[in-house]
DNA sequence: ATTAGCACTCCATGAATGCGAGTGCCAGCC
DNA sequence: GGCTGGCACTCGCATTCATGGAGTGCTAAT
């Protein structure tokens, strides 16, 4: 109780100051250097009982006796939450950001621009999931015939999402059937959203078990088929991984090499970025904040991108904790937003 | 003159005894050991000798004054060409490589399976390029509208390979107009190689000209807008880049870095691995001899694969130049040999 | 409460040293 | 002539030691 009252005015600013000395220089910051730093108007001695109170607060700490104080992931912690005071955009980033993502048309390619343009201009890697609306619709569908029962199924969810998959019929249908199935479905289903679409399905199914319309009810199954375990992977495009080969911080093979099968595997990357989505605005997780082993030396700044009001995907930057925050959070949170309005179809201005 | 007689089979025989060594133990070695060998009985004195032979024509070299010797890429040249003896597959390799790549169906599957068969056996890195054939037969077309102009091409080649594009059209067209052209194209073009579509489409141009039949004119223009350009880039799948990161070879972030950034870009890789297209059976890149920077410390074992008759694609292996190469030989041969196989629709015995 | 001073700790650096491994060369042996 | 043993030599590597610098913690004075 009493311990957290000496986080007082001084103890903060000194803190923010310690921050930003070893963000900008790499090295442990003495108590010396913090004294002659221009806002600081105190003795070595004064900030050296200040600093020790941050260190018992675990906000510091010292790599050894005689090396300066390094923030914890707790002191990173703080100075992101109270102490940062977030930079504007440089300029030329912005137009660059503003150029890259304005005016692009199909979204898979707007996708991996944008993840370069996160880590090209940041120097670091850089991270977008594909877009996921919530309520897909079906817009079109179509069966080829491949060898016996083989189908091969196409179809076309929101506007221009073409999706495909084979399926086993349990009898060989001829094209002509097929394409009936598909007029059938196109007619019934088109316009209705892919959970509907499902239900109804079922309900078709059972129906029609009596009326013994043979045509209606291979295509109600195969679509229950093409339909079936359509949860596609969510994934995502990463970008500019090897800049993070250049930092001393991640420069132990054994760290990086973790972190390297981390992003091959996906996976872990996918649960991350998950929950970042669930928040809403800029989300930061500092070393083990993540609880991910392979990033405790990473920290990660992300932020969900919407198109309209719904949020569709997550995008970030994946660097060493030492990282210039003030710079790189405004950054993401423009980036977010830009492909937020690109991705929209509504919001495409006419030039 | 003189010089390459003294490469008479003793000679040869250190040599091999030499690289042999140095490929299972990773040390220089030094005379003393090579005569511990249980195929030589030479004093380390003689053997000295001829290492100093050896090294005079540029096959060994010594990384310093007391160390023993390392081959050179010629060295390393020489052995595989001439020297090695290849070991059979070991059977449960193989049984894993069977059990993975047999009655496999949807061929971009295979394909990843294939570079993470690679991959995980020889625990370097595997790649594979994706299948691409020479000849492309129209499958199937169709045209769905999105906005205004903007039209979605969806169209199957080669049985079950699913493109889709967006074109924009000269004026609005209706979705009725758009099926008639997608009926129009399917039931002349259909079954064509993609080539000769594409020519067949010219001379249908000019030709109608005059007849002024106006929606065959737009299903022409729209066909040609969606085969137009449509060389797919080349691309291959990756996998097990980090087990890369284990070797000592290869621990200088700086070299990593370049090999890594190779990688992503994949322009390189993709040169790389169309030199080894050209040429059949397998082929091996030591070192500096594939020209290309980031590779300098990696060797590459390739065989190109073949669908039918046809060569499609090439897969193989990616490590330090310090390899067994008398075990991943037979393995990258056999594994292009089962991919293709497994490829082929033909060959797919019915068990 | 702040500061100056001082003793102390620890790291980094570089020089000195010994050890081990391996070579090159020479003289002798078959 | 080819092979071998022996020997001096070189080089790298690990260890040790001394030194200097940076930074702290503590205490006494203001």
């Amino acid at each position: 109780m009493a311990k957290t009252q000496i986080l007082n005015e001084r103890s903060l600013q000194l803190l923010k100051a310690l921050v930003e000395r070893y963000i900008s220089d790499g090295q442990p910051v003495g108590s010396r250097v913090l004294s002659k730093d221009s806002k600081i108007n105190l003795s070595p001695a004064t900030i050296r009982n200040v600093m020790s109170d941050l260190e018992d607060l675990g906000l510091i700490h010292s790599p050894h006796t005689s090396a300066g104080r390094v923030p914890t992931v707790s002191g990173y912690r703080l100075f992101v939450d109270s102490l940062l005071t977030v930079k504007p955009l440089e300029s030329n980033d912005l137009s660059r950001l503003h150029q890259g993502l304005k005016e692009r048309e199909g979204s898979s390619d707007v996708i991996s621009i944008a993840s370069r343009l996160l880590s090209d201009l940041t120097k670091m890697a850089g991270v977008v999931t594909l877009p996921r609306r919530e309520v897909v619709y079906l817009r079109h569908i179509e069966f080829l015939p491949l060898s016996n029962t083989r189908v091969l199924v196409i179809f076309v969810t929101n506007e221009q999402e073409v999706h495909n998959k084979i399926i086993h019929t349990s009898r060989v249908l001829s094209p002509a059937e097929l394409q009936q199935a598909a007029n059938y479905l196109n007619a019934v289903y088109a316009g209705h959203s892919l959970a509907s679409v499902k239900e109804a399905l079922l309900k078709d199914l059972q129906d029609d078990q009596e009326q013994v319309n043979q045509s209606m009810l291979d295509a109600v199954r195969m679509a229950q088929l093409a339909f079936d375990q359509n949860n596609e992977k969510e994934d995502y495009v990463l970008t500019g991984e090897t800049n993070l080969m250049g930092f001393s911080e991640l420069s132990n093979m054994d760290q990086l090499k973790k972190l390297f099968e981390a992003f091959s595997q996906k996976q872990t990357v996918i649960h991350l970025l998950d929950q970042c989505m669930k928040a809403d605005g800029v989300q930061i997780y500092i070393g083990e904040e993540s609880g991910y082993r392979p990033f405790d030396h990473c920290s990660l700044v992300t932020s969900s991108y919407s198109v309209g009001d719904q949020v569709v995907g997550v995008l970030g930057v994946i660097g060493p904790t030492r990282m210039a925050y003030e710079k790189i959070i405004p950054f993401v949170d423009v980036t977010a937003k830009l492909l937020g309005a690109a991705l929209n179809p509504k919001s495409s201005t006419p030039s």
